[in-house]
RNA sequence: GCUCCGAUAGUGUAGCACGGCCAAUCAUGCAGGACUCUCACUCCUGCGACUGGGGUUCAAAUCCCCAUCGGAGCACCA
């Protein structure tokens, strides 16, 4: 029987890098084993659709390069890939349920629900719930006849179908990852199956989606590791075949206790969302990676590390490599602790390997926001000399903007450590010397300032510093006499003269 | 509170199913150094961990028990 896995995201809001990640290892896992990767739609709580999560899940998947097999777009043989276009077929398989004594019809208001649970509170019982303990005294069809049941439906009152737990059993759920977890059915509660608002429960349509999609491997989050001995009784109550589970670790913020969340993302300043997110209730945007200048291969490859560990050490994957290596037995059982530097860590190893065409397309954008105007050749030029020196291709404007424009201001502290007198002066004859050079050349250059410092038995830091200083504005940057060739000769005597100018008379 | 899950350096982890090769891996981070006009890059060196207590055993990070700490779940949400 070949894999069939989902990834079964709920579009209630922006998809959160931890699914994400269960995305990624369904898909993983699919390509690795040969199968298909399915992707389906969860909206069977209509007052928690948001619009427009269902095109930011896509968008996200299709980024990442993570491409289902099956889906709403795609279709596939076993559609619709949307829950609330299968009503029917839960309402179907409910019916079987009902029939086998899996289920009950449940009458019981909100009131007295809660009626029920404050008085198993005053009676002392840790977890009020409704269970086979109290099921025998509410209003359901357990407890009264045939005739009135189907009266009350008739009538339209609004009820709901609940799951009968069996009373004195152990379940087992076989998890890849956690090995076998046992659960004592008497800790269970007769979870509602169907809502009166017509509508499956995840728990319900969950089940009879995998079964009926023929999903072999449940790989999902583990906040869903309580609910899995309810959903194995759903499978045995219908007779089929139960799916292996795979349960992966939670990923934890960055610092503290607890489950990353999008308030640590606004709080500590990075992202939590794989793409930016505009909230169409508050209008407030949270950051996405994508936006934050990460590339897809370094935001994938991040995240599949973040909860497995590969049998080698290889730390840089492709995509083809990480279908190569996942397995479902190396995912760690532990939260797996989100570490942004990491992120920024494989994002500059990406960087460092892509092209410089790719690179120089980012820099024209800057340079086009900025509305400067630049030979392609000398954008070209630029990018290859501070290329190794950045995070992000975005950063690439920080990196590289005096190129375009003199500095408008000079770095105190290095005016205050450098800057001595007589320095002003001793400019003015370097740029002087270099005027005379046949070749404006980083090497001619070099060795003319050499020769100067020489001559005059001064310090190499104290005329370069001062130099860097005039033309970049800052003590930073690659080599400064690739920097003053790829400047000019006319831009650099400018500079020169400008910098002595403004220093020397504060 | 109850149920379930987890715990190796600041962080991510390897090692644990089959106890000795573990004076515990790799990476990141941090510190120092080399290079150098500077910031980076690169390279070198260093820092730093088996949550605690019992038990089994010749031998425990690894197996067992207890404790502690942390997490998740406990809805007509998914």
């Amino acid at each position: 029987m070949s894999v069939r896995v989902r990834f079964a995201p709920s579009p209630t809001g922006p998809l959160h890098i931890g699914g994400v990640r269960t995305a990624l290892y369904n898909y993983l896992f699919a390509r690795k084993s040969g199968g298909s990767f399915i992707l389906r739609i969860e909206d069977t709580d209509q007052s928690r659709y948001v619009k427009g999560a269902e095109q930011y899940i896509t968008e996200t998947l299709s980024w990442c390069g993570i491409s289902p097999d099956e889906s709403v777009g795609r279709g596939g043989d076993y559609g619709p890939y949307r829950q609330s276009e299968r009503k029917h077929i839960y309402r179907n398989h409910i019916t079987k349920l009902i029939g086998s004594g899996n289920a009950y019809y449940a009458f019981d208001t909100p009131a007295e629900i809660e009626e029920m649970r404050n008085r198993l509170i005053t009676k002392g019982v840790a977890t009020p719930q409704y269970d086979f303990h109290v099921r025998e005294n509410m209003k359901n069809s357990l407890t009264m006849s045939a005739k009135e049941v189907s009266q009350r439906i008739g009538a339209g009152e609004h009820y709901v179908i609940r799951m009968l737990i069996p009373e004195n059993e152990v379940v087992t759920v076989h998890d890849i990852i956690r090995g076998e977890v046992k659960v004592h059915t008497s800790h269970l509660d007769d979870k509602v199956l169907f809502k009166s608002d017509g509508m499956p429960t995840y728990h319900l349509a969950n089940i009879v989606d995998d079964h009926l999609m023929k999903i072999t491997h449940v790989i999902r989050g583990e906040e869903w590791l309580p609910s899995a001995p309810l959903h194995v009784l759903l499978y045995k109550a219908f007779g089929w075949d139960i799916p292996v589970f795979a349960h992966l670790p939670l990923i934890l913020k960055p610092e503290g206790n607890g489950k990353l969340s999008k308030r640590d993302g606004d709080r500590l300043g990075f992202p939590v969302f794989p793409l930016d997110w505009k909230d169409p209730a508050t209008g407030k945007v949270s950051a996405g990676f994508r936006e934050s200048g990460y590339c897809k291969e370094a935001f994938v490859n991040f995240l599949a590390l973040l909860g497995w560990h590969p049998e080698s050490e290889q730390e840089l994957f492709t995509m083809d490599e990480l279908i190569e290596a996942f397995s479902l037995d190396r995912v760690g059982k532990a939260g797996a602790r989100f570490d942004l530097e990491k992120a920024k860590w494989f994002n500059q190893q990406y960087l460092k390997s892509m092209p410089t065409e790719q690179l120089v397309e980012v820099f024209e954008e800057n340079l086009k926001e900025h509305n400067i105007p630049a030979e392609p050749e000398l954008i070209k030029r630029v990018v290859e000399l501070v290329r190794d020196r950045i995070v992000f291709a975005v950063d690439l404007w920080d990196h590289a903007h005096y190129f375009f424009q003199p500095p408008d201001d000079y770095d105190a502290k290095v005016i205050k450590k450098r800057w001595k007198p007589g320095t002003g002066d001793h400019l003015l004859l370097v740029k002087t010397a270099w005027e005379t050079l046949p070749q404006f050349s980083a090497s001619a250059l070099k060795q003319s300032t050499i020769d100067y410092i020489e001559k005059n038995m001064l310090h190499t830091g104290q005329v370069m510093n001062c130099l860097r200083l005039a033309v970049v504005g800052a003590a930073k940057g690659p080599d400064l006499f690739d920097i003053i060739e790829t400047l000019g000769k006319e831009e650099t005597i400018q500079r020169i003269k400008k910098a002595v100018l403004v220093i020397e008379e504060k």
